[in-house]
DNA sequence: ATCGGCCATGTAAAGGTTTACACAATGTTC
DNA sequence: GAACATTGTGTAAACCTTTACATGGCCGAT
């Protein structure tokens, strides 16, 4: 309500009859002033309400303090938890994390690129799967960048996700100590990096237990719930029908789940269905979904910890982090007893 | 990849053989510039590459171009779309958004302030349904606010919303009108503006049908999936069952279909649902929720078309928008022919 | 007593932009 | 052809910080 202007530093700096510069210094660097001075510069910046002007702190230091966070899609139902993953490592450094909603259009990803050149994020995150700019970012100047969730395809950035390998084979191995010899795979495994190491976990289990690549059914689905439907459909026009459907995610599990129930089915009797990801969703499903968990938050604070050592030292190296997920158990993986 | 720093305007302007005053001009007031002029200034932009600094700008101009959208939990399954709304508009006009996520958490909130008092943002969209700073607003400079989705109780804020009223009159007379007369209400009516508007459209509707209060059924309910389960079990230790359930959101539909398939209910058969919000999930439900769909993109559009009203004309008014929802039906409701 | 070094502080420049003001050239009016 | 308005452009200040460099005082060593 007060129609006063925000102080300044050199209010700060009159009131505790200091020059600018030792309230400057009397801030961030308090050991270089000497201790009545900071006392008085403290006073008179909790009497003003002073707080740091931070575009002007960008401009001088030329960098912001912002990261900025890129994905297609906010909706996603991992992305939350794995933003307050990034938030809580920001805020613990002093940063702020800007969100940016590309839609994958590629006119707004080039308004996030001239704003990445305008210096107005320190670093960034992709959510993305995928070069958010086009190529264009080839011949720009990107600040460091690791990807979560989803590995870049062809590109060199480092990343911080879940070992899809190993959580995928997890999954797989469960369902095959459920008795289960005849599991279709529904994913990706062209375009999507982290699809593909999922089926790789997928064929590890497989090959482990010597189930013939002719046996196994895998089938097309670009991951979302839609396609879990398609897929079912893709299936029964077929003729060999599996016991258990490992899907690529959970959102395809919903699809796959939801199909079967429109063909009349009761799951988990005549089916078993296995996600990824473990969303909030999971758990109302009917039945529950089996599924392996994402560990979002930790992503997320690994990939701001990763972000920060870039930050920190501007060596261009890449890393990759896997984190190793659990299989959570509920309801939609029985054992196979029935032939099929 | 090239290590050159950013073009700045003085680049543009040796580039142009004009001054830097010209060339801003030659940006922001095109008309003021001799055709001649702006040509090369636009060539020489081209050639350079150059974006201005916003942070120079914004220091210069007092103002950012940034809007801050805060929410408690961006998972919320109702704020990407309205998001999307929000986005639109702003980059249509120059602004960008940045998205706060304050997990209840008043520290947070104080650090969001801090951002606010700063001048890092020109406005602020609330999606919080109260006050995200604890009390400490009323003693700050706030920018231009609206808050959407959820008006912000007891606080004078502009407002763009769904008309919660007329929506829920609407479930409730299409329940009516299936034939229900014992129709449950599950939501808070006491410190959720937004659940006692939807209160009181199904008060309304009952009137209508000269419903005495007492065949009315009143379960309290946060609005989270738990609360919409708890409601069912409160009303199996009652006497009198409803046949149909009006929850005051999605949320809580799932947690009363959930609590009734863990019963052993079959649904719709034995019990009617309808919800509010139409989710995403609605339609994967089982069965699909017959539900009230928010605008949401319709409501992000016009919140942020409000806010920039606001940001032009700095006089203090407050307007509130309500925008009327459609039904959804879908198939969580049948008609009550059996007795209770 | 003199000198060197350290400590605390101040002075001033720089960062990139916008814009009020000044100025020159051109066009308009009588 | 003088007075004046209009148009187009440049100069310089201002926005608020951070920090290299300068300054001055004081202490300890010689």
């Amino acid at each position: 309500m007060s129609n006063a202007a925000p102080a300044t530093i050199e209010d700060v700096a009159r009131l505790a009859e200091v020059s600018i510069a030792t309230v400057s210094r009397a801030i961030h660097t308090p050991d270089k002033v000497a201790k009545s001075t900071r006392q008085r510069v403290n006073q008179a910046i909790a009497i003003t309400g002073y707080t740091t002007n931070a575009m002007a702190r960008s401009l001088r230091m030329g960098r912001s303090n912002m990261i900025l966070v890129l994905a297609p899609d906010i909706g996603d139902p991992n992305f939350s938890s794995i933003l307050i993953g990034i938030e809580n490592e920001a805020r613990a450094h002093g940063y702020g994390v800007l969100i940016g909603h590309t839609q994958n259009d590629p006119e707004r990803g080039l308004d996030y690129l001239k704003f990445l050149n305008s210096n107005q994020a320190a670093g960034l995150v992709l959510f993305t799967g995928h070069e958010p700019f086009g190529h264009q970012e080839l011949a720009q100047r990107l600040p460091p960048t690791v990807a979560v969730f989803e590995p870049v395809f062809g590109a060199k950035v480092s990343y911080v996700g879940v070992d899809d390998t190993a959580g995928a084979r997890k999954a797989a191995e469960y369902l095959l100590a459920s008795g289960h010899r005849s599991i279709a795979f529904i994913g990706d495994s062209k375009t999507k990096l982290g699809h593909v190491r999922r089926r790789k976990g997928y064929d590890l289990a497989l090959d482990a237990a010597r189930i013939t690549p002719d046996k196994r059914i895998v089938i097309d689905g670009e991951g979302s719930v839609e396609s879990g439907r398609l897929a079912v459909e893709q299936l029964f026009m077929r003729d060999t029908l599996p016991s258990a459907f490992m899907c690529v995610n959970d959102a395809t599990a919903v699809g796959v789940i939801n199909g079967l129930a429109a063909r009349g089915y009761d799951l988990p009797r005549d089916f078993s269905v296995i996600g990824f990801d473990d969303v909030a969703q999971a758990t109302y499903l009917n039945p529950p979904l089996t599924t392996v968990r994402q560990p979002r938050s930790a992503i997320g604070r690994q990939a701001m910890a990763l972000l920060l050592k870039q930050l920190a030292e501007p060596g261009e190296s890449v890393e990759e982090i896997l984190i190793m997920p659990d299989l959570i158990v509920r309801g939609s993986v029985t054992s196979a007893m029935r032939s099929r």
